[in-house]
DNA sequence: CTATAATACGTTCAATTGAACGTGTTCGAG
DNA sequence: CTCGAACACGTTCAATTGAACGTATTATAG
């Protein structure tokens, strides 16, 4: 399996729109970026352009457009993306990143109830 | 507070070295590095600038030699390194990368046990 | 003392990334 | 028809990043 060339952070922008909408045109894309992102037309066409030479989406030529869908299932890239950080920030350990996300950032009582939820179906799996 | 430029990954890496050791000179940061990693010297000399260089780090001439300690917290640095990952990878939402973490990589069942009385905490805290 | 090793610091260099330009082509409104 | 808007595609360009070189200086083992 061929190791994909890395994601830079506009490209894995881009790329999490196109996963949104599950094919997008460049001006789809475009449109569905925030108004004070501010880029080209041009530019979001070279971006993706470079997602399909990295291959991580594929183009299709629909007419006289292309439309752009990913070419790599959007949660592996994810799981990636999460272990590379994961490595480099806490050498692999999950546990101090999870404990800084839910001291640090507001979740939510039904939040919180779900992911104990989670973590009991996990202990019980665990067996 | 002057905002300081961004880490680069190399820059992340070094600066988490001098964090863990407190304080460091360009030689025992590239002591402290992998093996496998085979930076040069001057390589690590010229991150550690760049470091000192973007307000991360300081130095301080002792004798004939460098030492470098950091400038501001490293939690504070490590907080934004995740927010920012967080907003550009799960639009700032952390429910989900805790559940990818808890899901997919390997929590021991300490671990889990003390999620739960973290959650636990956190929810009589909340109210 | 002197040659060698270690260091600091300025400089360089290639690859990647963020962003857009220019040109050729095409499609649809008048 | 024809003209302008939209698009594709090749190209460019500056900033950042990863990595190291070269030179001057200093400390130290012989």
């Amino acid at each position: 399996m061929a190791k994909r060339p890395p994601l830079a952070k506009s490209e894995l922008e881009l790329a999490r729109i196109v996963w949104r909408l599950g094919e997008a045109t460049v001006r789809q894309v475009l449109e569905a970026l925030p108004r004070e992102r501010g880029l080209d037309f041009a530019t979001v066409q070279t971006y993706l352009r470079r997602l399909e030479a990295k291959g991580y989406l594929r183009a299709e030529q629909r007419g006289r457009t292309n439309v752009y869908r990913s070419r790599v299932q959007p949660d592996r890239v994810l799981g990636e993306v999460v272990k590379d950080f994961l490595d480099r920030v806490f050498d692999g350990n999950p546990l101090p990143l999870v404990e800084h996300l839910i001291q640090d950032r507001g979740l939510t009582d039904e939040e919180i109830e779900r992911l104990q939820r989670t973590l009991d179906a996990l202990k019980e799996r665990q067996k």
